[in-house]
DNA sequence: CTGTTAACGAGAAATTATGTCAATAAAGAA
DNA sequence: TTCTTTATTGACATAATTTCTCGTTAACAG
């Protein structure tokens, strides 16, 4: 298990890498989406990127357009809190579990945790394919507690 | 493990017994709501719900509203399918998982999934105090397969 | 440098969810 | 049963969230 390390996650070469490997092209817009959330451990809603990003010039449909792309890349996830806000969580690209504060609402990502056993039961038990999962902790953060 | 069982999940007087036991009222309306998830394994949007429910003059205020109060009575869930639809499911009251099949969006309840090994390590690594989750599995079912 | 075309911003529109308030009816007491 | 209390309801307005349209701009391959 490791917990997600602070700083930059994608170089710019990295990022520019990561849109042209799938024939999306690399904009300032679309690094300046990313590098908020980057810059933004603990989470961001749409609304409070677009906030934020509409004082540089970058509307709310390049945000909602961005976050899209970014989430089929795999490097930006989604958490519900709980009381179902939408919120999105920086990471590197890949598979990975989001745990969230119920006090204050931020998501701080996790890797390294198998969930195989439990899916090829899961498997084995009910006869679905399982080709993956998401899933998110709820709890009270170190500051919150 | 065990599998979701089919038919009426809750009798009218456990149902009655649900409601009241929190102190809120048992009306026809919120027996509609919870007999037409019963009658969707599959599950159904807020607003395939309304759709339905308000040819039998249920508004969609009281939708969203007995929506909310079966969730918080624990036995309706919520998941995301692959596009981010949002889906309610009904189940027994407690916790469980979803197994959501991407070809025909059937959702299957399962539990007795135990995480809890997973929790304690996650609360030594991150210093949360990991008070629950939230786990979908994806998949397909026997029938897609 | 040039041409192709994905991506952009502005704004409209659609979808999803919540708030207000007078009328209604569920639950418990008498 | 009847009465009283008050949570719940429906209609409607409003807010919040997300998607779409289209003319313009600029990324990137050649
Ligand atoms: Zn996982
Ligand atoms: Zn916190
Ligand atoms: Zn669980
Ligand atoms: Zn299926």
């Amino acid at each position: 298990m490791s917990i997600k390390n602070e700083g930059s996650l994608l170089s710019k070469e990295e990022l520019k890498a990561l849109f042209n490997r799938t024939g999306l092209r690399f904009t300032p817009q679309r690094e300046a989406v990313w590098r908020l959330f980057e810059a933004h451990p603990n989470g961001l809603t749409v609304a409070e990127a677009t906030a934020i990003l509409s004082g540089r010039g970058i509307s709310q449909t390049t945000v909602y357009r961005t976050v899209g792309a970014l989430q089929e890349l795999g490097c930006l996830k989604w958490v519900h809190n709980q009381l179902g806000e939408h919120r999105f969580v920086a990471s590197r690209p890949g598979h990975s579990h989001l745990l969230v504060c119920r006090s204050c609402a931020k998501a701080v990502e996790c890797t390294d945790c198998d969930l195989s056993v439990l899916e090829k039961l899961i498997a084995q038990k009910t006869g679905f394919a399982v080709e993956g999962h998401h899933l998110e902790f709820y709890g009270l953060c170190p500051d919150c507690a």
